[in-house]
RNA sequence: GCCCCGUUCGUCUAUCGGUUAGGACGCCAGGUUUUCAACCUGGAAAGAGGGGUUCGAUUCCCCUACGGGGUACCA
């Protein structure tokens, strides 16, 4: 049993589009799930379009979803010596040949045949010729003209295509650049890829693509084109459907792991299950629970799915992350203090947050100093007469234990003695200590806060201070 | 134009010839409740259309429709 060997092989255009984020998980997901290597390899021939930046901007993306892979990253341009390389060997087996027609002769067939209706295929004149001008040239494949190639294709099934669909594609371009049919086959190979997990877009071309593997009688890698990822309308995925790029997720507040399942579960399956792990996604995840079928990005889903993500992390992780999230933002970074208070409140906000943004809000009475200003929720909340049940309520807090059971005992026997129930009670001492309408259990917060802090707060908010009134 | 692929609740999906077509998100109605989140109970909601094959089709085959992809000296 060969060791499996995945790549994600991106170009560098642009940011990490979230497709193609997805797709480098499910092969970060297949080779760590089998002991195996997960590379990663730039494809960057296209020298105009591809920027140092987009390339640092994918492996910030990654490094976001945690997608670590093996080895240096590869630079295809590079490897441009070893592709020509590859071309001259088949031309010198005979199996490619030089090509001299112009691109104007080629383009100018294909716009007549296309007037004509007829197959747009160039049929080379030069495929069987030796009375070779001194002319540049491009080097073409010597592809077979009856005959169908099958792709065994581990997510579409086995896909045939009639030979005769096919033409002779170049390999080496007429100035020596070699075409990126030939770069894939052949860093594929020499990286020793065994699995090609990639978007369907590249499904017919692997029968071109296959031509080359054959030809060189190296092994074919076992093939899953995977369908991309639409819109919520259906269409390909584009920029009026909202974020794009996967990063856009870091910025808006999803947590990574959450991020990881919903791509994960999104085109993929394993019976019921929809909230996993890691260590079960990398379990479970296999090439036969892909999908066939587009799917749609859903942000409630994922939505959902962070908030169980948030709800079950480790506090320290969380805490990890949040600063990260901030940091995305160029928000200025969290004092000494708000670190302790935020690693303090953790326990109680993580439980009832989706999202970074949210999470940061409702620990926002651990995050402030007093005075605490209340927002405009938590202001109407501290009209005169709340003003007044808080001030008759402090001194009732200054003696007892502090802990939980003895502060439900003090607040309950309070809200009895003043004719109405702790429901009542709550706003206000919510808007008090936090100085804003949602936050955790008014319980909670004055164990994080301590005694001290709390009736702070309580005088505070009784006298006025900060209300702004 | 030609070629390839796809099509189950609004969305993600289960089902691998026989099910009251299941689950999840979302939605609606209740419940719980100090806000929010969570949670509990119940509900509405699907096999694109048409032909076959079969005792029996969501499942296998064909056609149509719709969607996607490919068809470059782009990647």
């Amino acid at each position: 049993m060969t060791q499996v060997v995945t790549r994600f092989a991106p170009s560098p255009t642009g940011f990490l589009h979230i497709g193609g984020a997805r797709t480098a998980l499910f092969n970060w997901l297949y080779a760590r799930g089998r002991g195996g290597r997960f590379l990663l390899r730039i494809e960057d021939t296209d020298r105009a379009r591809s920027t140092p930046e987009a390339t640092q901007a994918i492996l910030d993306g990654m490094a976001w979803l945690g997608l670590d892979h093996d080895g240096d990253v590869v630079s295809q341009f590079e490897n441009a010596p070893r592709h020509a390389e590859v071309a001259q060997q088949l031309l010198a087996e005979g199996k490619a040949y030089k090509c001299f027609a112009t691109q104007e002769e080629i383009s100018a067939f294909r716009a007549a045949a296309k007037a004509e209706g007829k197959s747009t295929l160039f049929r080379s004149p030069w495929r069987d010729r030796t009375d070779h001008p001194d002319a540049p040239y491009a080097i073409r494949i010597k592809a077979p003209l009856e005959g169908e190639t099958v792709i065994r294709d581990a997510v579409q099934g086995d896909v045939t295509v009639q030979n005769s669909q096919l033409d002779d594609m170049i390999l080496l371009r007429s100035d020596g650049t070699p075409v990126y049919m030939l770069a894939v086959v052949v860093d594929d190979h020499d990286m020793g890829v065994t699995h090609v997990i990639r978007g369907d877009d590249h499904l017919n071309n692997a029968a071109r693509q296959q031509m080359v593997y054959d030809a060189m009688g190296w092994d074919v890698p076992t093939f899953a084109h995977i369908p991309l990822i639409h819109g919520a309308d259906g269409k390909k995925l584009s920029k009026r459907h909202g974020a794009l790029g996967a990063q856009e997720y870091q910025v808006m507040g999803y947590p990574a792991a959450g991020m990881r399942n919903y791509l994960t579960r999104l085109g993929w399956s394993h019976g019921d299950d929809e909230f996993f792990s890691d260590a079960q996604a990398l379990e479970w995840f296999d090439l036969d629970g892909i999908g066939k079928a587009p799917a749609r990005f859903d942000l409630k889903k994922l939505e959902h799915l962070s908030g169980l993500h948030i709800a079950a992390a480790d506090d320290a992780a969380l805490q990890q992350e949040t600063q990260a999230y901030l940091a995305a933002n160029g928000a200025p970074t969290l004092t000494d203090a708000q670190q302790a208070g935020l690693i303090a409140a953790m326990p109680f906000v993580k439980e009832r947050s989706k999202t970074f943004p949210e999470l940061l809000e409702k620990a926002h009475f651990a995050l402030t100093a007093r005075p605490i200003v209340p927002d405009e929720k938590a202001a109407k909340a501290l009209d005169t007469v709340s003003r007044g049940i808080l001030s008759q309520l402090t001194p009732h807090l200054q003696t007892g234990n502090w802990t939980r059971d003895a502060l439900e005992t003090v607040l309950n026997g309070f809200a009895e003695a003043q004719g109405t129930k702790f429901g009542k009670l709550a706003g206000p001492l919510r808007a008090a200590l936090a100085g804003r309408a949602v936050t955790p259990s008014v319980f909670d917060m004055m164990l994080v806060l301590g005694r001290e802090e709390t009736l702070g707060r309580l005088i505070d908010a009784s006298k006025g201070d900060g209300a702004g009134s």
